[in-house]
DNA sequence: CACTAAACGAGACGGTACGTCGCGTCTTTCT
DNA sequence: AGAAAGACGCGACGTACCGTCTCGTTTAGTG
């Protein structure tokens, strides 16, 4: 386990081998198999170890809350470990269900905890009552990840732009915003 | 080339060999190399060579015409031959600038096209005059995308909800909305 | 290992394949490599389960004695599959050491026991006391390969005009000597 | 042509390529197979280019004339080009009479020298009256070319003992005989 | 002198084999 | 009994040359 993140560090998704992992683990290859049927099990189950979600206050700002939300989606889906290694494991994941579901139980704690800042905003009126919060997470994540992928910029004003339509239900404007701000 | 596009969709981008595209092709091998350094590039061209854009005329009402853009997005993003083969491309596009430069230009020209709709809307007065555009398509697009890697809900809703979002600067709402329109 | 022997008996040294062997035995291609570094170390070892040396007594009459020898040289550089397949092999053998060994040890017996024949003729005084033996087994050798290389006459006189230049030091004459004998 | 001596020399007849040959002579591969149809010939001629017989004056004395005989067999047979060379063509020789026609034309001239040197000695009785000198010459080069393809002894000492076997009918003897020279 | 045709350079082509890597299974060996 | 070690059949990798095959482009030689 701890060998399949050093392997995965040093090397990627890609590079990562069940051979290597077993090599690096002092460790046969039937041994892997027998606890991993894949590698995107394997990585997923090593990258659950790795993680862990920690929960933060929130502040009861409307902005603040969300702007850190959008902030930790940015992170976590930009230039976090598992962001460089999810887009690798696209594929298997889509040909692994088991793999997949062990990855969304990554994303669980987050999403619930950014669901609970936007629903304690629908509570005190601070967003329309029927707001649909698991969509607009998906928005955001969405739009991240997408720009990630496609190696588009991805600066600081997408914080403050993504904010701005959750907040004040407002289109994103073009950036320079920083002069206006 | 046509080869391409039958192991492509024989056996998708995983599955799809340089040997076997050659066989297929029955080419040698070292001809495809000769022409195509790389899975990733041949694909791309492959690709672009199949997908053709088909520009439709804006009809100058705002919703519709928003509508229409999101439909086309969900339908590129999520069924289409394109949509499945992206994600498992994701990796070698990310270290294949030039494959992934190929790819970029087959989104061109209906994201132009998409664009031009966007500021012809900003011209007109119905969206914010410093709209960021690129943005917005992006959002649609990733939340798309976003949705059909994790296989999540893709169904009819979600464009009425992107669609609200860009014309009414609406935030999504909970879907039960089919009875509300 | 038999499969190696198939092969090299249907198409020669230079047709044979690291390849053909591996599907003519079943087995693939990383096994053969794992077990012989390159062709010529497989043929060697092929070669060697494949010929054995039988042992002939002595009668202890010099001419019959070196007369088989000699025709014994004939046979196994003449005609032998070994003969047909060390010229083949003869640049490989030049830059691999241990293959070379390997070859060499399949001439070991018949050379041991051809020597023996030579020092006991040299025992019994037949043959001068500090006969350089090797040597006079490489001329023979030498020769018949020589020729055999060169694609020269190679008829039954040189087994009687080798034989009397080793029993009676008798320069070859030419050969006409059916008659005179 | 001159090329083909270059490539030779460096890589040998194993790194000759046709390909290689034309790209140093500047020359299109069609070129080269218009004019030699296989590697074998194209070296052939090459060598027979390079090759020329420098004929010796005989001295009259037999051990002398001999023993230079001798001496230039195994120049050219054991670290000449011709002698790195043609161990490695052995295989094509044999697949390809014209090219082994053309090498054996090279050996023709010293061949031709080497008989007239033993024909004179058996003209003035030195030498028995049916001497079969072909033999002896074959006896010479195959001895040396056999040891030089064994990486076997090739020292100074086999020029005396090939020498005192022609001249003296004697046969080879253990060879400390450098203290008795 | 212009025209033609052979010979040419360049290099693409369909192939075959190379030696390597990683897969996921299976067997042997040793605790 | 269970795990390490690693052999195994397999299939793809990207490379090197093979010998064949167009392509224009020189270069003579001839009319």
């Amino acid at each position: 386990m701890v060998a399949t993140i050093d392997v995965l560090k040093d090397s990627g998704y890609h590079g990562l081998t069940i051979e290597r992992v077993a090599t690096s683990a002092g460790v046969g290859k039937t041994t892997v198999y027998r606890w991993w049927p894949t590698k995107a099990r394997l990585v997923a189950e090593a990258l659950s170890t790795q993680l862990e979600f920690h929960p933060v206050a929130a502040t009861g700002d409307l902005r603040t809350d969300i702007r850190y939300l959008v902030q930790r989606a940015v992170q976590a889906l930009h230039r976090s470990p598992l962001a460089q290694v999810l887009p690798e494991m696209a594929y298997d994941l889509d040909h692994d269900p088991e793999a997949r579901e062990e990855i969304l139980k990554l994303f669980g704690p987050a999403r619930a905890s950014n669901l609970s800042v936007l629903y304690a905003a629908v509570g005190n009126g601070s967003l329309p009552y029927d707001l649909d919060g698991a969509l607009i997470l998906d928005i955001i994540s969405g739009t991240v990840l997408y720009r990630s992928l496609l190696g588009r910029d991805l600066g600081p004003h997408i914080i403050d732009q993504l904010t701005d339509l959750v907040v004040d239900f407002r289109l994103p404007r073009a950036h320079p915003r920083h002069d206006s701000s």
